[in-house]
RNA sequence: GCGCCUGUAGCUCAGCUGGAUAGAGCAGCGGACUUCUAAUCCGCAGGCCGCAGGUUCGAAUCCUGCCAGGCGCGCCA
């Protein structure tokens, strides 16, 4: 019988074991005599960046050489001559360097991690459920007082993407979009549309001041018009009528970009119904028995500077209206008491003034600062033909999402996003995301993948498919980029996992594209030496070959889903 | 003035908890398709990692100060 390890035989697994190994190898060298006895460091193991390191490296003799009083290459040759390792899990280790040990793992386990992959397909890189964790994602929260646009469309990008890779490592995962429904924006909308109606008829009718100019507005008053006699209302109610047909129209139309962005929401947030509830009541009940509420000017003030903000804030202004910042700390206070373990509100960077003056009221309700983040992302920079375009809403230069998609395609939008940090600034030049070729950086990934299918459809013809003894097959990779890849591929999910702790899902998107250069790379010597190619006539061997393309082909697949690109077979 | 972010190849950017010769794409130059998809690959060229100190066996990475750019500092939303 075939022994399943319960474990994903991946990098993390291996790390771990090799950990185990050096701590055995520590204590029996301390127990001997042959080091003294000192607490035992934190240590690091990683991967080297070359591969004349071998798999992996640790820094452990130079960490132990203040303590132990020796020279770090002393004692790593101490390590190494002790080694504990019964199950022969080293190929070979070195001592290098100023005091690394370096360390060749055994060619069977990464064949056997090669099996393992295959086998959990489109669960490898999957972590365990660990429903404890409820993470609520905040993003895109764009007021429904227009269309989305390009920055939207980042935020969107990221929010989303960093959410399937938490799901898909076992976290819970609320999406929620918070809509500014209550504010003096939505009036204004109205005010516009009705503005637009009554222009139909009467050219010189007014137009707000610092009203909506854009032309879903002429839109919306159309719609709005056709399908009731505004001109017929009171001007209160013909203002009300406008604003409510307005927001709906426009969420619908949000939503429906959304969704075909590939970006579906659990929660649509209301900051209306939030103060019809009376959670902003309650939140200030609170605040004020705390004691951190006072009034002054006609207002009413609180202490956010007792929690690390640059001042006080107004919660209340002196016509007693409610600001924004009021409904915000209601709002993230309610996220807290629907039991989320964590928050993560996704804000455009223009918006890092607030963070400060939010988490100084979640202090205030003694709420711990690891319990909320924000990640803050730069503003997209537009470029056609060669000119930066000042987004506008007024100038009309005003790029929305769905134009984007209609000329670029979901896929190719949703990568350019993820290829930059979420704190780097993003130039998007939308002649070259427009270009169908090889300029675009999501076709190469993707052809990749396509390759790969293309190869299993060359292989199928051949009659040579994937064996059933899947660890035996793996034996016959031999090759350095054979096995250099499937070291590579073993890195995805701790890779995953550092993207959870981090929140920086773009560190997928360059994972992706070195892996996809590893198999173009290796497809290629095929074409110059025909022994290496994948379909050889040693058909052992070829099955051996389509089990690491089924692997990269696995990996790719999975990673793109998380990314919400699609992984064409063929192109 | 204060705060946050950024400064790495001609351009746009990666660089994981500090590690052993700093990477990619684009642009430039030169090569590879009668055989698994050339939307690919190979090679060449290109860098005081903004500057100066500090911590460390070891710094693009951590700390301090300066310089440059972006953004924010309302009883706006």
């Amino acid at each position: 019988m075939l022994h399943r390890p319960a474990t994903s035989q991946d990098l993390r697994f291996m790390k771990e074991k090799l950990k185990e190994i050096l701590d055995t190898t520590l204590d029996h060298c301390m127990a001997g005599g042959l080091l003294k006895e000192t607490a035992v460091p934190d240590y690091v193991i990683e991967v080297p960046n070359n591969p004349d390191h071998g798999h992996f490296a640790t820094n452990l003799p130079m960490i132990l050489a203040s303590t132990q009083k020796t020279a770090p290459r002393r004692i790593a040759e101490v390590l190494t001559g002790h080694l504990q390792d019964p199950g022969n899990f080293f190929e070979k280790v070195e001592v290098a360097g100023p005091g690394f040990i370096n360390f060749t793992i055994d060619r069977g386990r990464w064949h056997s991690a090669l099996a393992d992959m295959v086998r959990r397909a489109e669960n490898f890189g999957r972590g365990k459920p660990r429903p404890e964790d409820r993470f609520n994602v905040e993003f895109v929260s764009a007021n429904p007082t227009g269309p989305l646009h390009l920055g939207h469309g980042r935020g969107a990008a990221l929010g989303d993407t960093l959410c399937r890779i938490l799901a898909f490592r076992g976290r819970s995962v609320t999406r929620e979009f918070y809509v500014n429904d209550a504010g003096l924006q939505i009036r204004l909308l109205g005010e516009s549309i009705l503005s637009r109606i009554r222009q139909m008829t009467d050219p010189d009718a007014p137009f707000p001041e610092n009203g909506y100019h854009g032309d879903y507005v002429l839109d919306l008053a159309r719609e709005i018009a056709a399908d009731r006699a505004i001109e017929a209302m009171e001007e209160e109610d013909a203002i009300d009528y406008c604003a409510r047909q307005g927001k709906a129209r426009m969420l619908k139309e949000i939503q429906e970009d959304l969704e075909r962005f590939g970006v579906r929401f659990d929660v649509w947030y209301s900051e209306k119904q939030l103060l019809d509830s009376g959670s902003l009541d309650r939140a200030l009940e609170r605040l004020d028995r705390a004691g951190l509420l006072y009034e002054e000017g006609g207002a009413l003030w609180i202490r956010t500077s007792r929690f690390g903000d640059d001042k006080d804030r107004v919660i209340r202004k002196s016509d007693g209206r409610f600001t924004y910042f009021a409904s915000d700390i209601a709002y993230h206070l309610d996220k807290r008491e629907r039991d989320f373990t964590r928050s993560v509100d996704l804000w455009g960077a223009d918006h890092h003034g607030y963070v400060s003056r939010l988490r100084g009221a979640m202090a205030a309700f003694d709420i711990p600062g690891e319990w909320f983040s924000v990640l803050l992302i730069q503003l997209v920079k537009l470029w056609k033909r060669g000119n930066e375009v000042k987004m506008s809403k007024r100038a009309g230069t005003y790029v929305t999402l769905r134009e984007l998609m209609d000329e670029v395609g979901v896929d190719a939008v949703r990568f350019v996003f993820m290829t930059k940090s979420h704190d780097s600034p993003l130039d998007f030049d939308v002649d070259l995301v427009k270009k169908k070729d090889s300029d675009n950086p999501v076709y190469y990934v993707q052809y990749a993948h396509a390759r790969i299918c293309s190869v299993f459809r060359k292989a199928r013809e051949e009659g040579i498919g994937l064996p059933r003894d899947l660890e035996r097959c793996a034996a016959r990779l031999v090759l350095e980029e054979e096995m250099a890849m499937i070291r590579r591929m073993t890195e995805f999910p701790s890779l995953l996992e550092d993207i959870c702790r981090v929140f920086e899902p773009h560190r997928l998107t360059y994972y992706l594209t070195g892996l996809a250069a590893a198999f173009h790379r290796y497809f290629n010597l095929g074409t110059k030496n025909p022994q290496h190619r994948i379909v050889v006539e040693d058909r052992e061997l070829a099955g051996a070959r389509l089990l690491l393309a089924a692997g990269v082909r696995t990996v790719l697949a999975n990673g793109l889903a998380l990314l919400g690109v699609s992984a064409p077979e063929k192109m």
